[in-house]
DNA sequence: GTCTATACACTGATAGAC
DNA sequence: GTCTATCAGTGTATAGAC
């Protein structure tokens, strides 16, 4: 029957377009934040007439909300790389690198969710209060342990996390700021690796991992 | 001559209500984005009819370059404190905490600042591209000549520079998330001790400035 | 599923009386 | 210097032909 056959094409079409559009989206967001964003230019990025983002996207709040979201599963893939690792140097060290290499490879995600964030979270609001505050709960305990284990100095977990968090996304939401001090050129992959080994450096020093620990790095 | 009396009055009112619409101009800006702040909005705000914004800033966008200029100015009178001291713990403690403090004082100036920074800079790239290219090399070589003098590690200066940035704005851009983490209330007086006291310590101790400095903060 | 034309609301800015 | 009324332009969203 052509009825099992039709629709899953109309839902390859459908899935090819919505990733188009979202794309286009993260991107003129970032640019421009929300209010500053156009679904007019969100359309001619993606290369589409306007009408049909409301097609796949019945408006522009229900567009951003599914960029927003998306960054969110994001976060939390490199969250991840936290809990495969047995003591500080290593665990941090590769979250470090996990968040640096999303804050390289995409920057508008991280500027959207700052976005988002800094005009009071309007839209991920819900996953502040369960996901992130769950989860920050959880690595908080798992810290603690490394300082009762004697791995680490006795540092107030949440503001070691503040600080992991401020500084990797700074690469990507002020990339601006970076590049112009840096003459006008993004960071070269040399440039990139320094900054990521000069990060890691001075945080896992910071809260006491040992120096033979940190010639690894 | 009451020539020589009424532009006085009538120059003190204007300066009155410039700072009145400045300060509500700031606030719904850091709230809304650019895009998102209405001529209207900041006038409810200000408790002015809104066109008597009009009639002391000719056009939104000239009210918006008034307001990031003069955070620019409250970022350069921060900046002024690194100089007055002598090794990298006093001058970078005093640094960070003038800072800390300026992100808890005036946390929507901090955000107007960010979303300036993350949409490419649009009015204040002149500025990055002069004043902050030139303090930011400066205080490289001081930070280079505390390396040579053995007074601290031989880290990278610029990723230091940004570290310390990322991290104490990033207490009033993701105010928001902070208070969502801190279970919806704000951080007390104590908790701001604290916050300073865990940065301050994490990035020194990281740099390599001796336990006996970090001692006295 | 695609696209043109258009309705409707809102915003920045101004004119002109007070 | 203040304020009401209003204009011109732009934005989201939709209707309806294909």
């Amino acid at each position: 029957m052509s009825s099992n056959i039709r629709p899953l094409k109309k839902q390859k079409i459908r899935q090819e377009n919505e990733k188009t559009i979202l794309d286009a989206a993260e991107k003129v967001f970032a640019e421009a934040g929300y209010g500053g964003a156009t679904m007019q230019l969100i359309a001619d990025v993606a290369g589409l007439p306007k009408a049909n983002l409301h097609y796949y996207f019945p408006t522009k709040e229900a567009l951003y909300r599914q960029v927003v979201q998306n960054i969110f599963d994001v976060w939390l893939q490199a969250a991840a790389v936290f809990d495969n690792a047995t003591g500080p140097a290593e665990a941090l060290g590769a979250y470090i690198d996990a968040k640096m290499e999303i804050s390289r490879r995409h920057p508008a995600g991280s500027k959207v969710w700052a976005s988002e964030v800094m005009h009071r979270a309007p839209v991920i609001q819900d996953y502040l209060e369960t996901t992130l505050v769950d989860w920050t709960n959880d690595r908080i305990k798992v810290i603690q342990s490394w300082v009762e284990a004697g791995l680490m100095d006795a540092v107030d977990p949440r503001h070691l996390l503040y600080m992991i968090w401020a500084t990797t996304q700074h690469y990507a939401d002020f990339n601006h700021q970076i590049e112009t001090l840096n003459d006008a050129q993004p960071l070269s992959d040399a440039q990139w690796q320094n900054a990521k080994r000069s990060v890691k450096r001075i945080i896992l020093k910071g809260i006491g991992v040992p120096e033979s620990e940190l010639s690894k790095l």
